[in-house]
DNA sequence: CCATTATAGTTGTCACTAACAACATACTTA
DNA sequence: TAAGTATGTTGTTAGTGACAACTATAATGG
């Protein structure tokens, strides 16, 4: 009981600076590249998951629909984004990257992978990979917790 | 080389994931306290590292001094935050708690950690202590990197 | 000892982040 | 087909954060 809180402090003391380093980097990088952070991270989650309806896209980025449409629209006007009429619901919309929007998120996507090697170059590889999993098993669980 | 690309890769995607989850989580659980995550932020730094100068303040939370120097005044107004002049020098602040602000940290710090417990629960405590150890040595890798 | 330079905070301004509520439109189902 | 539900957009408000300009106080050098 009481060691398990004890870890949970110390998890969560050590998460949060890890947070607040990435969220540092983060803003440095991606915002010499024409898109902001937010919308960087709407182009990854396009590239990942391919194309998305907004409240879909909106769910992945746990944001509301209201600011990921207005992410949305900025990427739009940038022309980094399409949006196509669902034929099957003439509510919906199929955001997808266009050709340049491709091009953009991987250019910023390598700088900050770049950015990562060298953060971890003097980390033994198998402490990375170490870390990979229990990241991942941190993650689920967290987002296991918050969907009670 | 190729190795730790894909390494680098697969980091980077796990703590984006993670920091979305936690950033989620805060925005709900802290802003129902009447502070919000920034202000949050900055009254655990000073429990953490004590009163501090405004400048010291903003370099432990990686924030600009403006952008500080607002945080700390919402944080004044509210009562959380005592500013104190440096006999020293007569530039200088010393931002220090409030008992009241003490108290809302330690509640806020409560429920979070509890949170972080129910997050964990399921997962065994020697995968906990390892994640630690590692994501320790990924924010020192993080941080010696930012300063270069 | 005063002029220059440097440091500590504050304020003005701008852009981004984000939620909630209200709304228009299109689908679904009773 | 009427009532209810789902998809997006827009209005509004609050919070986040940087950069530049500014005030006031130190520190240094001639």
């Amino acid at each position: 009981m009481s060691h398990s809180l004890e870890r949970a402090e110390e998890l969560y003391e050590a998460v949060n600076q890890l947070i607040r380093v990435h969220q540092f980097r983060d803003r440095d990088y991606i915002c010499c590249h024409d898109v902001s952070v937010a919308q960087c991270y709407a182009l990854e989650t396009l590239v990942k998951r391919g194309p998305l309806r907004l409240q879909a896209l909106a769910d992945e980025m746990y944001l509301d629909k209201s600011t990921t449409s207005r992410v949305v629209d900025s990427l739009l006007r940038k022309k980094y984004v399409l949006k196509a009429l669902d034929p099957s619901d003439q509510r919906a919309v199929q955001l997808s990257l266009t050709p340049s929007g491709e091009a953009l998120h991987q250019k910023i996507h390598q700088d900050l992978i770049s950015e990562e090697a060298l953060m971890i170059k003097n980390v033994a590889p198998e402490v990375v990979d170490g870390a990979l999993t229990l990241i991942r098993q941190l993650t689920t669980a967290a987002r296991d917790r918050l969907g009670s």
